[in-house]
DNA sequence: AGCACGCCGACT
DNA sequence: GTCGGCGTGCTC
């Protein structure tokens, strides 16, 4: 009992969903300093697995004879560094995530599975003691492997750039000889000579020039940037990080998942002269590692990603920037449900570095952050060049006579924009042709038998798809209830309005983007090419044609259907239509030509409508948080949901009921607790989902509560049968 | 999540 | 007689 141990213990992350670390010897004596961020194999129940190291402990909480060794230690040095291991355990605190989840999914799936790093460095060629010795007469008859001597003769080469010169042949006939030998080379350093500048930076305006410098260096700040669309927001960021790699620092910047990031990579790659890497994931195994790996190393000066890249590790990080911040993509919805933009906040916090927020419509959050002096707000309210703001016009249904879901004055509208060689967005955000197919005879409708919703008609593939789950059924002809034939689609989708315009504007050409129709890789840079070489076109489009991409041509916009978004039940529903109207707005216009917005609905004097048309996004903002407030919503008061879903309703009813029993000691009017309620759509994939949602003034209050709950979720019988998980700051209910 | 153990129903 | 269904319990 008393005999000194000198196997070291340490706390890992193992791949499970346990809440909580194991405990493991190491043999040997391995400085403490250097475990932690070290991927280790250990034997973890009756299987091998691959965990990583967080922390060396003194003492463990289990009998020393219960703890397992640790089978091998993976990497010589830690992959995930002070820094970033206290920033993941942070967020596994703070979302209530797992900490094997947390840790292991902060490495690329290669590394997670065990591999070994991959070797950065590249296969070259050298020669040999007998090639050195060559005399200049030699190999004459030989001319490429005389020229492929000559130049090693000054130092190795790259494979590459030794197969340029002289060819396979003659690399083979040398090698063969004994001539040259296989080397591997370090990756060629940055070259210092080089200017930062690939292309000299553009003239600021003064709003630019302000902003650029209200930031400072070496110091935790958060800005937010306010810019419409146009307002020259990305040069601000290229211009701030040119200062920060000055410095000699790495940039971190975040983009939503939107299917183009090639064109922002585009805009960094041609502005500087350095190593630039994206993190996302359409990328080979090994490539992800690669470039991880180069993050890591600090080779990668910039690294530019969607929400995971907020983990990336980054040795000498001196800003984030984390672009569209408002867009809901930030916020993963499953599993370990973090927000990258939160997440970028604390750890530009605790790195004391700065962090720029930008956005042409901010979220509800970050303006009250910025109201309350939390953040700095840094306005950029010219739009460059021409500054005409964009003319809206509404157009009310009530009693309209309707072709696919098109009024004749938007008709009109979309023929006068097309013949003046002009270009025209419509949205209408439902895929497919049509939202339901109902019986004229009986009234029946074709419903999805997994979930609660409607099925919907996608003509040209003759099939009923559920939008929900995967299910997908030929289109029937007959009622399903009464046999009768008399089957008629509800409402409009994309297909539908889609074939309707381009039967009455055959003479332009007309495009529908949205996930049908650029499903395939590359399709949508195929269909923006097309769009880009055309004059007069018609695209037609889910809001994934508001993100992302700019239509130089377009001078119209037109909402198809704006009620959909002035009547959703949910919190956030006028926040996220507003901005997507005022990105809509963005879209529109062309150079001196002002934008036109068509908006369709049956609400036309909706207050909402009124404001937006006024184009103060702060107005807006300000008067939607003024409803927050009222309703006692966020940004006013801190959210959490605790989800939980089974195959039958009862178990996940039962579940969140005997949690919210348990919570009911703590209820205040600081701290209020609402449900078990059924999840917007209750039923989805013939699982039942039902919330319980808990509502605290202070956030402190609110975690030890989260804490509780998962405790004791994870105890209850009836959890056996459910999938349960916990919602921090949730953006939907 | 895995994985094993364990205790009951239809098959060669 | 066994193969295998999934309920239950455990993982340092």
């Amino acid at each position: 009992m008393n005999q000194p141990d000198t196997r070291q213990i340490v706390r890992v992350a193992v791949p499970s969903p346990l809440p909580r670390l194991f405990d493991y010897t190491v043999a040997g004596e391995q400085p403490a300093t250097t475990l932690p961020g070290r991927r280790v194999c250990v034997n973890f129940g009756r299987r091998p697995c691959v965990g990583v190291i967080v922390d060396v402990v003194e003492q463990s909480e289990l009998d020393s004879d219960k703890l397992k060794n640790v089978e091998a230690l993976l990497d010589a040095a830690p992959l995930l560094d002070v820094e970033l291991l206290a920033l993941l355990q942070w967020a596994q605190r703070y979302y209530h995530a797992n900490p094997g989840e947390v840790l292991l999914g902060a490495l690329p799936p290669h590394l997670r599975d065990g591999a070994e790093l991959v070797d950065s460095s590249i296969a070259g060629w050298q020669l040999t003691t007998l090639g050195n010795g060559l005399t200049a007469a030699s190999l004459k008859r030989a001319a490429k492997q005389q020229a492929a001597v000559a130049a090693l003769s000054a130092g190795p080469l790259t494979h590459s750039a030794l197969l340029e010169l002289a060819g396979a042949s003659a690399i083979k006939a040398l090698r063969d000889k004994q001539l040259i030998g296989a080397v591997s080379l370090a990756p060629t350093p940055t070259d210092d000579d080089q200017p930062l500048l690939a292309e000299p930076a553009l003239t600021l305006n003064s709003d630019q020039q302000r902003a650029l410098d209200a930031v400072a260096l070496n110091r935790y700040s958060c800005s937010l940037l306010h810019g419409v669309t146009g307002s020259g927001k990305t040069e601000v960021y290229l211009q701030l990080i040119e200062r920060v790699l000055a410095g000699g620092q790495q940039v971190l910047l975040l983009i939503p998942e939107i299917s183009l990031t090639a064109q922002t990579e585009q805009r960094f790659r041609s502005r500087f002269n350095v190593d630039i890497v994206t993190l996302n994931s359409s990328v080979a195994a090994v490539e992800k590692c690669r470039r991880w790996q180069r993050a890591a190393s600090g080779a990668a000066r910039i690294v530019l990603g969607t929400r995971s890249a907020v983990f990336a590790p980054l040795p000498e990080l001196g800003l984030i920037v984390v672009d569209e911040e408002h867009d809901s993509s930030f916020k993963q919805h499953e599993g370990f449900r973090y927000h990258a933009r939160d997440v970028a906040a604390v750890r530009a916090h605790r790195l004391a570095i700065p962090l720029l927020l930008g956005s042409a419509t901010p979220a509800l959050e970050s303006l009250h952050n910025a109201n309350s002096g939390r953040y700095r707000y840094l306005a950029l309210p010219e739009r460059a060049g021409a500054a005409l703001p964009p003319q809206w016009q509404w157009v009310d249904l009530r009693g309209a006579a309707l072709n696919a879901g098109i009024a004749s004055d938007t008709e009109q509208a979309i023929e006068q924009a097309l013949r003046a060689g002009q270009q025209v967005l419509v949205f209408l955000n439902r895929r497919g042709f049509a939202p339901a197919l109902l019986c004229h005879s009986c009234g029946w409708n074709a419903q999805c038998p997994h979930c609660d919703s409607r099925l919907t008609v996608h003509l040209r593939q003759r099939a009923l798809v559920c939008h929900h789950c995967d299910l997908r059924r030929p289109l029937a002809r007959r009622c399903d209830s009464c046999g009768s034939d008399s089957l008629t689609t509800v409402g409009e989708g994309t297909q539908q309005t889609e074939e309707w315009l381009a039967q009455r504007f055959p003479e332009v050409p007309v495009m529908r983007i949205d996930r049908d129709s650029t499903r395939r890789q590359g399709a949508f840079e195929k269909l923006y090419a097309q769009v880009d070489a055309s004059d007069a076109a018609l695209l037609i489009g889910t809001q994934m044609l508001a993100k992302g991409h700019h239509f130089p041509k377009v001078t119209l916009a037109v909402i198809v259907d704006a009620d959909s978004g002035l009547f959703a039940a949910d919190f956030r529903a006028h926040e996220r239509f507003a901005q997507l109207m005022l990105q809509v707005a963005g879209r529109s216009g062309r150079g001196a030509l002002a934008g036109r917005v068509v908006v369709q609905s049956h609400q036309p004097d909706h207050p909402l409508l009124e404001a937006i048309a006024g184009g103060d996004y702060c107005a807006i903002g300000n008067g939607l948080l003024s409803q927050r407030q009222l309703g006692d919503m966020p940004p006013y008061r801190h959210l959490a949901v605790v989800r939980a879903e089974a195959a039958r309703a009862d178990q996940a009813e039962a579940l969140l009921a005997e949690l919210r029993r348990s919570c009911e000691p703590y209820r205040s009017a600081q701290l209020e607790l609402l449900g078990p309620l059924p999840a917007s759509q209750e039923k989805r994939a013939d699982r039942y989902r039902y919330i319980l949602q808990i509502s605290a003034v202070e956030r402190s209050a609110l975690h030890p509560l989260l804490a509780h709950c998962a405790a004791l979720a994870a105890q209850l019988p009836v959890a056996r049968h459910c999938r349960w998980t916990i919602d921090v700051d949730p953006l939907e209910l």
